[in-house]
DNA sequence: GCGATCAGCT
DNA sequence: CACAGCTGATCGC
């Protein structure tokens, strides 16, 4: 991870003028309150520049209306397109032109899963925009608490690993569970995961939390985090934030979850990623269409067997959706899901997910339930409760690791588990951006570094990821 | 009793 | 394993 050497990525885990936490050595903390003088200069020079994106090198945004109703006519085509359609990169010639006739097309997940943007998604992010004077005020308060934690605090509380802070930057990425980190002054949340939010509770006074809007949503419907911490940020939107020039990207993972482009004073330029998985491992990964296509061929072959089937989709909180969305579409049946999952499905404001949700698990043959529900004995139970209304079930495990001891990317290979009148399907269901898209969205964007937060946990992996970045980032 | 944290288990 | 959770035990408030 060098960053400091500018455009020669040296050897070294993180530069040297780091201190032990990996923050510059030298002070960037605006803290004392040159936030607002230096910071606002700064800043409205990039927005008197206007359109200041060749470094980000992503397009410029464009109002959500121009955008809607790209797609859509395919009928349910929920096929994953690249990065670069996503991110507006190598546009297609005739984008805007006929509605709906450009099936190649995608700037958003919204459009990737054939869902109408909503209109008013973009209003959270006036209710608590960032800016450089508002940052200043979290500055001073994270201060005070630091003194008072130091007294009672049981020294038992794990420290904020390196990779999770940018380097020169006053910024975490997601880094909860450590209480208040010495010089973050900004806590970044990439996507509402549990390994990525954890920590964050009603409780939380450490300082801003900046994350998407979907995701500021959750983090306070979910965990009655306090408002006044929660900054949502919009998508393809630079902001200025304590001096420094961030960008959220969909990153194509879960609803929510975004790719955080940092770029300095000092005109490094940073990718961090917390959403992509090790590149070799994406490699062994089929396209999310194919698995979507089988899942919905799998269904539709049991259906005709045993009308009175029950399908059954596993997920965690977020995540997944455009799998049981697929059968609600090709079968033309709502979902039913418990009302903590609706709450969190229908805060997404997507009309297409909405209008299909049920809470009558009688009236709809497909379910969704927590992973840990799809198993075979609680299946089995879960069937009982359902007054013979249904007679058999087929379930779907979408993991990203059950691919790995099972068959390759032929989905037709699968075997699945069979007891009684309950089956299970382990598919693999990979909500990360494929390597070739991985590869040449860094080559397009050649920050000075990728900062990956998954996968960091042991040396070896780390190093491969970095070996990988950095001979992308040489080419050329 | 509630919440936070951790070990253990997928 | 971990693209992400869960349960149950324990401890402090």
């Amino acid at each position: 991870m060098a960053a400091a050497d500018g455009e020669t990525p040296g050897p070294l885990p993180f530069p040297a003028d780091l201190d032990e936490n990996g923050f510059p050595a030298v002070p960037s903390s605006p803290a004392a309150g040159s936030s607002d003088g230096g910071g606002s200069s700064f800043a409205a020079d990039f927005y008197r520049s206007g359109t200041d994106w060749s470094a980000l090198r992503a397009r410029p945004s464009l109002p959500p209306e121009a955008e809607s109703g790209v797609k859509e006519k395919g009928g349910g085509s929920l096929r994953q397109k690249s990065l670069f359609q996503a991110w507006g990169i190598k546009r297609p010639p005739r984008e805007g032109a006929g509605a709906g006739d450009s099936p190649l097309v995608q700037k958003s997940l919204f459009q990737a899963w054939g869902i109408e943007r909503p209109r008013g998604e973009a209003v959270g992010a006036a209710d608590a925009s960032p800016s450089p004077s508002h940052s200043g005020s979290w500055s001073a308060r994270k201060r005070r608490r630091g003194g008072v934690e130091e007294a009672g605090e049981v020294k038992k509380t794990l420290t904020c690993p390196f990779y999770k802070k940018i380097p020169g930057t006053p910024f975490t990425v997601d880094a909860f569970r450590y209480g208040e980190v010495e010089g973050c002054s900004a806590y970044f949340l990439t996507h509402f995961h549990h390994d990525h939010y954890g920590g964050l509770t009603k409780k939380w006074c450490h300082g801003p939390i900046y994350c998407s809007a979907l995701t500021a949503r959750l983090v306070k419907m979910c965990l009655s985090v306090d408002s006044e911490y929660v900054c949502p940020l919009e998508l393809d939107t630079e902001y200025i934030i304590e001096g420094v020039s961030v960008t959220l990207l969909e990153a194509n993972h879960c609803p929510g979850a975004a790719l955080i482009h940092f770029r300095l004073n000092d005109g490094k330029t940073y990718l961090h990623t917390d959403c992509f998985a090790e590149p070799l491992i994406l490699s062994r990964f089929p396209p999310q269409e194919e698995v979507i296509d089988f899942v919905v061929r799998t269904a539709q072959r049991y259906l005709r067997k045993q009308p009175k089937t029950l399908i059954v989709v596993g997920a965690y909180s977020i995540g997944k959706e455009n799998v049981y969305l697929a059968i609600s579409r090709a079968l033309e049946v709502p979902i039913y899901t418990d009302a903590s999952r609706r709450r969190i499905l229908q805060s997404f404001g997507w009309p297409d997910l909405s209008k299909r949700i049920s809470s009558c698990n009688e009236s709809s043959p497909l379910h969704v339930l927590p992973l840990g529900a799809v198993n075979h004995e609680s299946l089995k139970k879960y069937l009982e409760t359902l007054n013979q209304k249904f007679l058999a079930v087929l379930a779907f495990r979408p993991t990203g690791w059950s691919f790995s001891e099972a068959t390759g990317k032929e989905l037709d290979l699968i075997k699945p588990k069979s007891n009684g009148r309950v089956t299970i399907y382990g598919v693999p269901y990979s909500e990360h951006s494929s390597f070739t898209e991985l590869r040449d969205f860094v080559m397009f964007l050649r920050p000075q570094k990728v900062i990956p937060t998954v996968n960091v946990g042991n040396a070896a992996s780390r190093d491969r990821m970095q070996a990988c970045f950095r001979e992308w980032l040489k080419a050329l």
